[in-house]
DNA sequence: CTGCCAAATTGGTCCTACCAGATTGGCGTG
DNA sequence: CACGCCAATCTGGTAGGACCAATTTGGCAG
């Protein structure tokens, strides 16, 4: 089996349309619940034609960012609390920072997914989803052999660990997560000793999914995410932990 | 402090249309990778413009059920792995009556999304999140007085729930789930010995909540999800539990 | 058979026009 | 002056035509 399947880059037909929309509503000071200008204003404002507005406006629209009332106008939602998560991955691949209170929140929420994977997938794993694993393991071992960057393949893995909950909910929603991080995690892996180190992560992961052992999985699987989360703190200055581990997100005693 | 917001109807512009394209590709038995027909042919065969139906791709595009190539065409997505979540609060809306499987999967993931949430509120709530908890359950006992639907009010707790874990990213994933189920549990609650036994859970969760207790919290979250769960399970024809609480039921192979 | 160029096809963009519903403003009447 | 009605206007929603650039296709010439 081959590198299995590459990331999937939500291309969202004129990212740049609609970049420039939501930053002109910034530039302008457009707060939740304004109206925007009219289609037709906002159109020759933005140099472009009432169609291609109108395609970047249902994309906003779909993803909660705006809302669009006949006769009356476009308004801008609370994107916080309305916003839908994909407006997330999107926005954040429109070019905009995400903030350190972002990247932690994003972390926190991918960790329990992650958990709640690698639970299920301790009961339901199949022979091919673990030889799909190890495949994915040996792809890593050689490109670490070669000192090369194993975000690709680290993506794929989850990828796989994702698919091996047979939960197609639970598997696109962390594939989402995968997605916005990605760039973080190239950034992350750019040190071949962070590669080795993950790696050897992922095989005690799948030794123990492999026994089916969800108790040690999932305390693995916490100190895999514990890392790169210790690691963004540290590089974002958010508050460090102060002991070994991190605080709060620890459920289920 | 009223009933709180209403529930984020996700209104996506023309969902008719959308939902004529989503059928007309199951219909004509199209397949993930298949090439859809151009869209000049695709509007006329719909009876619609060429704008509108742009629209409603640029939607399922967004949405990552649909991939447009420039000068090739559009080819439908493996909706199951590359859909986005929010595709599936969409398709649901549509009408098109979610599977067994997905009603399980969802409340399984949204289950580990409620722990989550409800750990990090215990180490994070402030005084206001009770505050409005609280104000969430008088309000609730109000319609139970009244024997009516406390469906709204169940959204309302969930949703304030979520806010508690200061987690913006948390509570939109969960607020895209309560817009998914909201249907289903306006059916669920039409019984009002439902809406008080929910609504006992719910003071609970509060209490647990006021003093911080996460273990208790989580215990009382799982319980009060294993409820729904078990409901749904049989109403669905599913697997019932055979004990007490919610095993994992494996895939056959 | 090979190589090349023109025609057709595709999505991407723009424009104009019209519709229906809502708002606004002014004019005429009481 | 005050009230009420109707027309003009503004809104998003939709339709259809036109053009572009890139790709594919097809046939013609060598």
């Amino acid at each position: 089996m081959s590198i299995a399947r590459s990331p999937i880059d939500s291309a969202t037909g004129n990212r740049d349309l609609i970049k420039r929309v939501v930053e002109f509503a910034q530039a302008k000071g457009y707060a939740p619940g304004d109206r925007l200008p009219a289609e037709r204003v906002l159109a020759e404002k933005l140099g472009v034609g009432r169609n291609s507005l109108r395609e970047a406006l249902a994309t906003l629209e779909t993803l909660r960012v705006v809302e669009s009332r006949p006769n009356s106008g476009i308004y801008l939602r609370e994107v916080t609390t309305e916003g839908s998560f994909e407006a997330i991955v999107l926005l954040s691949q429109l070019g905009s920072e995400p903030s350190a209170v972002e990247i932690r929140e994003t972390i926190e929420v991918r960790a329990s997914l992650e958990r709640q994977a690698i639970t299920l997938g301790c009961a339901r794993r199949t022979d091919a989803d673990l030889a799909a694993l190890k495949g994915i393991l040996k792809d890593t071992d050689a490109i670490i052999a070669a000192a090369g960057n194993i975000a690709d393949c680290d993506q794929a893995f989850h990828l796989a660990l994702a698919g091996a909950s047979h939960n197609s909910v639970l598997t696109r929603m962390l594939n989402a997560f995968y997605c916005l991080t990605l760039a973080r995690r190239r950034l992350f892996f750019a040190d071949p000793a962070r590669g080795a180190a993950s790696a050897a992560g992922h095989r005690r992961i799948v030794a123990a999914l492999e026994k089916r052992d969800a108790t040690r999985a999932t305390t693995l699987m916490d100190q895999h995410l514990g890392n790169a989360q210790v690691y963004w703190k540290g590089a974002l200055g958010g508050p460090t932990p102060t002991g070994k581990r991190i605080e709060v997100d620890r459920p289920k005693g």
